[in-house]
DNA sequence: ATGGCCGAGATCCTCGGA
């Protein structure tokens, strides 16, 4: 089985790269994050003529996400947290895969920048009610896959030049400690799992040509809960659609399950 | 060292993004 996640930034200005995706990489399910749109308005007979059904938690201009998936999706939750800004950041459902069950979490993380306003602390309390609810939630089900746009960069390592970041939401210290309270849960970051030095990135600004220099950052990811790691065969980051016409400026990474 | 790009929604600019 194939688990895809992919910040669209507009699903509705992506649409062709996304369907094109779809065809080509067939994951089982696709998260997607930033659709900018309203349930009313979401393309649901485009991804259905491909074989997929949509869960979704739209807004109008800013956040939303959704599930596009080939299988069931059950018990599907909006409101695992509760938002203080009233966002939509967040989708969960219930998935089977070889009669394991498995909750399936789809989040977009405030971005939190500039630090020091109430943007930083909206992202700070976003972590720590998640973090706290997803500490309840292993209790009951120890098999978790949360993928999406953590808007956090974990190391050194993930992005083109460290020392530039040192004082923005994504990479500061104190972010970095929530990210890795929730991992300290009991969890893996599979990229980094499997690809233990390699520098790879999800993300460059549309600015600055940033694209063509490698000017990017890993900000999303696939944490899976230590019960379910042997159930995990492989990760890969499709930089791909970075080149298409009218790119998003992420790219899809997509899990593999045995 | 600096500034640069997009999308949405309501105009011809602002906000938000990372």
């Amino acid at each position: 089985m194939k688990i895809s996640s992919w910040n669209v930034n507009s699903v509705r200005a992506r649409i062709i790269n996304l369907i094109g995706y779809l065809k080509s990489s067939r994951p089982d399910i696709l998260m997607i994050q930033e659709i900018k749109t309203e349930e009313k308005n979401f393309p649901f007979n485009d991804f259905k003529n491909l074989g997929y059904k949509s869960h979704v938690f739209g807004q109008k201009s800013y956040n939303g996400v959704a599930f596009l998936s080939k299988i069931n999706i059950n018990k599907v939750n909006l409101e695992f947290i509760k938002d203080e800004n009233n966002q939509s950041r967040i989708i969960v459902g219930d998935i089977k895969n070889k009669s394991q069950l498995i909750k399936l979490i789809n989040i977009y993380v405030p971005n939190g920048n500039p630090i020091g306003t109430k943007k930083y602390e909206y992202k700070k309390n976003w972590y720590n009610s998640f973090t706290k609810k997803i500490k309840n939630t292993l209790i009951k089900n120890e098999n978790i896959i949360i993928g999406g746009d953590f808007n956090v960069i974990p190391e050194e390592i993930d992005v083109y030049d460290y020392k530039k970041y040192e004082n923005d939401a994504l990479f500061k210290l104190e972010i970095r400690k929530k990210y890795r309270e929730l991992i300290n849960l009991g969890f893996h970051d599979i990229y980094r799992y499997f690809k233990k030095d390699k520098q790879e990135f999800t993300f460059w600004d549309y600015m600055a040509g940033a694209w063509q220099k490698n000017h990017g950052m890993r900000i999303d990811h696939f944490l899976v809960s230590t019960n379910l790691l042997t159930s995990i065969k492989n990760i890969n980051i499709d930089k791909k659609p970075r080149s298409k016409i009218k790119p998003s400026d992420h790219v899809p990474i997509e899990l593999i399950l045995n």
